[in-house]
DNA sequence: GCGTGCATGTAAGACGTTACATGATTCA
DNA sequence: TGAATCATGTAACGTCTTACATGCACGC
């Protein structure tokens, strides 16, 4: 446990109420997807971890319904998340193997490059989508939460990043078009 | 030897002639920044089972000068690197801490929340720069090689994406300083 | 002759993905 | 009743970072 990022991603998630394995993948899909992501790999017996620590605590599962396990912070786990959040962010790690790959376009086969370029463009455009909602429903609602101002203007970084991969990626695409031809 | 994406790093940058594993790291740093990164750590092992497989091979090291182990790329190492290129790119994948630890500004010691995004604008500022005096370069080159059309639109990509980090950077800044008065 | 940067490398351990396994529930 | 999706989890493996260790060479 050095660094252990995705144990704080869980905690800064259960601030908001209990929730299970679950819908914590559920939910970095949905808000932090063009910054981060984990896998139930991690999810799982990171709980389980971070539970025999204290950090979190297991609910007792309500009868009715699907079998769920909800986890909810425990004070400790609120210090530890502070204590986090406290020390100095590592730096940005990323990785994008299009990019890597499109760099050495001319040994790619044409009808491929077109491919991975389209799957490109089309992430791009379904987090740029997803982003745009997220910023109409946070911008119906009157601040009310202080997280409301930081999230909302992390949002708006995500849509103009990724408005500029899209864009990019539109351009390239016609660009291409125009080469072939 | 699943994904490996590192040796294929490697493959392509001995494609303009042999290096070293300092070289690697370094050529890694100055051109693929904005969107990949790896350590000696990583390298130097690599290299060593590259050469076990016959993807590269070891040059005789020349009398003069420092102490350094230059690898040339096979045949069977451009074969390998061309059918990297031909499969399907893996999704990005990212993590970036200062936004994640961002999004819980109100927990975060305002004098910890100004450093964190300062060093962020900071190394965005940087990016911006070697990725704008790369672009200046090659803009003066008359296109030669194959690859120059495509390393060029990639480097406008980084400078489109890293202009958006560092402005968001710089107005959150102004936004935080309000903020305090 | 001393510091800085060049240069190579290893080992331990943390991190992360993938494939696999299992089974309940909802809905058509 | 069968398919889709909800839901949890493990094991094996692969990836990556960090800390450590070493020493040369170039410039001052």
């Amino acid at each position: 446990m050095k660094h252990a990022s995705t144990s704080f991603v869980i905690l800064g998630l259960l601030l908001d109420g209990p929730l299970s394995g679950y819908d914590i993948k559920k939910l970095i899909g949905l808000r932090f997807r063009f910054f981060w992501d984990e896998s139930y790999g991690q999810i799982y017996p990171e709980l389980k971890r971070m539970a025999e620590n204290g950090l979190v605590e297991l609910l007792p599962s309500e009868g009715s319904g699907r079998p769920r396990k909800k986890y909810r912070i425990t004070s400790g786990g609120l210090e530890t998340f502070k204590q986090w959040l406290n020390t100095p962010p590592e730096k940005e790690r990323l990785r994008m193997e299009f990019l890597m790959k499109f760099l050495y376009a001319p040994l790619i086969e044409p009808q491929n490059l077109e491919l991975y370029l389209e799957a490109f463009r089309q992430r791009k455009a379904e987090e740029l989508n997803m982003l745009k909602h997220v910023r109409e429903e946070m911008e119906g609602i009157i601040e009310d939460s202080p997280n409301h101002f930081f999230i909302l203007q992390a949002v708006k970084l995500g849509i103009d990043v990724n408005r500029a991969y899209f864009e990019w990626a539109e351009n390239m695409k016609l660009a291409l078009g125009r080469k072939e031809a």
